[in-house]
DNA sequence: ATAGGTTTTGTCAAGCTTTTGTACAT
DNA sequence: ATGTACAAAAGCTTGACAAAACCTAT
C-alpha cells in the first residue's frame, strides 16, 4: 500500500502554521535547526522552508524532553534520537506505522491493535491492507482478527479500555468484515442465515463466521444483532435456509428462548455459537454447538446431507 | 369542448397561455426553442405554435436548473436530458424507442429499495455498484441513500417492514458506507469528530454526512452510536479537533446532556445534526445547528475562520 | 427529491455559480486555476469557463486545507493529490493527470490502464485498491479488468504497446488476481479444474473466470497457462472433478487436439473457453461452449445440474 | 529582537468577448 | 411569427499591486 511514511510533496507547513500548531515562535524554530539541527526542512522555489508532519512530531519531543528538565542541547539531542521509530503521538495524527519489512503475523497483530487504540484510522487501515495482501483472509480472520475482538472484550470487561476506542476499533473493524463479506449472498452454494438473540449487540465474530463460511461456498444471509428469533425463523422459511447459526456472547442471551430454538431447530438445521453457547442450552433444544473459533468451524460444516441444491455429495 | 386548440384531452397550449403558466415570456420562449431547442411544439394550420404538457415539464425544469445555477444553455441541456422518463407523444406517436440510457436515478434508487427489502444480497449489491459507476458519490448518497433511510425509518414507524428486513437493509448499507469510508482520517485538512449521544443507535446518516465531509477535505474521526460524551470530549480534545458534531434521530436522545453539551462547546467547535436536533437544544447549548441534508450541510460547513469572501450571502 | 442546484450528470457551472457556490471570488478560482493547476474546467464555445461537479469538490477539499493550516499551494497539491491515484510526482512533474475521485467505473477503469501504461506501480495498486473497495469483486472482474486485457490484447496485436508495458501490466494483475483466488481450492463445493491447453501462454482470463466460480461456490483447481492434456486429464480423474475448462485466446491452440478433448469430454463434463473457443471445435468433441465474459459464464454455470457423469469411473 | 529585502497570494483594473433577455422591424 | 439587433450581465486575459508571511543578517 501506499501512505507508509511522509513523502514530501505531500503536504507540509509553512514556518508560521507550525509554529502556531507547536506553540513555539518562528524564531525559536530556526534557531534549533541552526544550533541544534533538529529540523531540516524542505524549501519551496522561494526558499521559505516547508515542515513535514514528521518534523512537527519531533518539535513536540523536544518540548516534551525541555519540560522534562533537560536542556535544550540535550533534548534536541534525545528527539532526534528518537527518530525512527514509531511514533505516537495522539495530537499529531495520521502517524502511520512504518511497517517495512515482511514481519510475521504477530507484529502485524500487535500494529494493528496499537493503532487501533490511538485510534490512528490511516495506520490500522494501512496495516489491514498489508495483513491482506500477505496473509489468507482465513489467516487474517482466524489469527489477527479474533484474538483482537477477545482481548478487546477482556479489557472491556476490566476497563481497561475506552468507550471510544472501543466504539473506533469496532467500526473499522466492521467496515473491513463488511467488504470481506460483499457478495456473500451470491452463488449456488447451501444457504446458511446468521443472527444474534434478542439483546445481543455484538455481531462481529458472527460476521467473521459468515465470511469464512461464504469462502467455504454457503451463501450467507445476515441479520446481524439483536434479532427476534420470531423474525428470524420467517427468514430461514422464506429462503429454505439449509443452516441457521444463532451467536451470542454470553449465555443470559439464550435465556428463556428454549422453546423457540426448539421449534426452529425442528423446521431447519441449527447450531449454537458463541461464547455465550453452552452445551446446557444445546442439549435441550437437540442441535448443534460450535465452540472453536469461527473460522475453524465454518470449515468444519459440511453442507448438508440431503440438499436440494443437489450438491456434489461425494466422499 | 367547441374548437380552439386547449382542449385537455390533447392538452395543447398556445404560446401565450403556455407563458402565463410557467411565467416565462413568450419572448424568451421563443428564445429558448431557437436557441437551445428546448421546445418542439407542434403547429397549428395557421402556423401557431402549440405546446403539450410535456413542453411545460421541459420548461419548469429549465427553470429549475436556472434556479439551481446552471448557464441557460446548460439548463437547457440537462433539462433536455432529462427527457426520457415522460414521454407523452401526442402525434404519431408509437415506437417507444426505449431509452436506455442512464436509467433515471429514481429507477435506481427504488431497484435498490426492492432488492434490500427482498433480502437480496447479491441485486442490491449489484444495484449500488452500478449507482457508484453512473453518478457521483454525494449524489447516491444524497439522493438515494438518504432518502431511502428516511422511508425506512418511517416505515419502521409504522410497522410496515420486518426486523428482518431493517437488519438487513442496515447491515448492507452499513458496509458500503464504511467501505466510501475508508482512509477517511487521511490527509491533511482539519479534523471532524462525529458521534451519536448515548442511547442512540442509528448511526448511519451520521456515516453519510462523515463521507460527505472527507470528500470536502475534512479528516473524520469516527466514535459512532451511544458514546457517551464524557468520551467524546475527551477525544476531541486529544486529537485538537476543528470541530465535534453530534447527531440524533429524536428530540429524546439529546434530553439532559445540555450542561455538558454547553461545556462540550466551550471547548472546541461543536454542532448538533440530525432529525433530533432542534433549536430549542441548540440555543441554550449556544451552537450550530445542521438541519438540511447530510451532504448539503458537509458542503455548507467551511472550515472555521474563512475570512475571505464579501460576496452576497448564500442563504 | 429537490433538485435546486444539486443536478447530476453533465450540469456544468460557469465561474460566477460556482463563486456563488463555494465562497470563493472569481478572481481566486482563476488565480488558483493559473497558479496550482487546481481546476482544469472545460470551455464553452466561447471560451467560458464551464466546471463539473468534480471541480466543486477540488475547491472545497483546497478550502478545507486552508483551513488546516496548509499553504495555498500546498493545499492545491494535497487536494489534487485526493484525486484518487495521484501521480509519481517526481522531477518535473508537469503532465499530472488529475484523475478524478471517486466517478464512475469508466475513470477509474482508464485510471488504470494510465498507470499500468506509465509503469506506475503505487499508481495502479492505489486505483485497484479502491476499486476493491468500492465495488464488488464481480464488477471490477467484469468491467475493468476484462475490457482492460481485452484492449491490450489489441494493442499488442497493433503493436501499440511495448513488451515492458505488457509484462508490467500483466504482471500486476496476475498478483492482484492471485489474492482474489487465494483460498479457492477450500470449501465443499463442486470442483472445477482450469487450463490452457498446450502452447497457450495467457491465462489471466482464465484466473479471472475461477475467481468468478469460486465466489459462486464452487472449488478451484488451477492448472493455468501451457499444460499438455495428458496432465489435466490425470488431475481431473484424480481430484474427481466435476467441470473441467479449457480455454484459450485463439483457434490455433485448439488445432490438434480433438481426439484428447474427446477423450476428455467422455470422462469428466468439459466446457471450452476464451476467445479461441469456437463452434467448430466444440461440436466434434461434443461439449459446452463459454462464449460471454468469464464473470457471467461463471455465473451462468449451475453445479453439476445435469445428472451427466455421476459417477467418475475410477480407474 | 529588529531591520530590510523577498516570496506568496488575494485582489483589482482595463479592454475586449460571449451569453442571453428583450426590443424592433418586417 | 420570424429574424435581426441591441445591451446588460457575466466572462476572459494580461498585468500589476500590496498586505501578509518569510527570509537573512546584524
Amino acid at each position: 500500500m501506499l501512505f507508509v511514511g511522509t513523502e514530501p510533496g505531500d503536504g507540509l507547513l509553512r514556518i508560521g502554521e507550525l509554529s502556531r500548531r507547536v506553540g513555539v515562535s518562528d524564531h525559536v524554530l530556526r534557531a534549533w535547526e541552526r544550533r541544534y539541527g533538529l529540523l531540516k526542512p524542505v524549501r519551496s522555489a522561494g526558499g521559505f522552508r516547508l515542515y513535514s508532519e514528521a518534523d512537527e512530531g519531533r518539535v513536540r519531543r523536544m518540548q516534551a524532553h525541555l519540560a522534562g528538565g533537560l536542556s535544550a542541547a540535550e533534548a534536541a539531542r534525545a528527539a532526534l534520537g528518537e527518530d525512527g521509530a514509531g511514533t505516537a503521538s495522539a495530537a499529531g495524527g495520521s502517524a502511520s506505522v512504518a511497517v517495512e519489512r515482511h514481519e510475521g503475523l504477530a507484529d502485524r497483530a500487535s500494529a494493528l491493535a496499537l493503532a487501533l487504540d490511538e485510534l490512528d484510522e490511516p495506520a490500522a487501515q494501512a496495516v489491514f491492507d498489508r495483513l491482506l495482501s500477505d496473509f489468507t483472509v482465513e489467516t487474517v480472520l482466524r489469527d489477527v482478527v479474533m484474538p483482537y475482538l477477545q482481548e478487546l472484550g477482556e479489557r472491556w470487561q476490566r476497563g481497561s479500555v475506552t468507550v471510544a476506542q472501543e466504539h473506533f476499533a469496532s467500526n473499522l473493524l466492521r467496515g473491513r468484515l463488511a467488504s470481506l463479506a460483499r457478495g456473500w449472498g451470491h452463488g449456488h452454494g447451501p444457504r446458511a442465515v446468521l443472527a444474534c438473540p434478542p439483546g445481543e449487540r455484538h455481531d462481529l465474530a458472527l460476521l467473521v463466521f459468515g465470511i469464512a463460511l461464504n469462502r467455504n461456498g454457503w451463501r450467507v444471509g445476515y441479520l446481524g444483532a439483536d434479532t427476534p428469533l420470531e423474525e428470524l425463523i420467517n427468514t430461514a422459511v422464506d429462503t429454505s435456509a439449509d443452516l441457521v447459526v444463532v451467536a451470542a456472547a454470553t449465555p443470559e442471551r439464550f435465556a428463556g428462548l428454549t422453546e423457540d430454538l426448539t421449534r426452529l431447530a425442528s423446521i431447519v438445521p441449527l447450531a449454537l455459537a458463541g461464547a455465550g453457547a453452552a452445551q446446557t442450552m444445546a442439549l435441550p433444544v437437540g442441535t448443534r454447538l460450535l465452540t472453536a473459533d469461527p473460522v475453524t468451524e465454518a470449515e468444519r460444516l459440511l453442507p448438508p446431507a440431503n440438499p436440494h441444491h443437489d450438491a456434489p455429495a461425494r466422499q
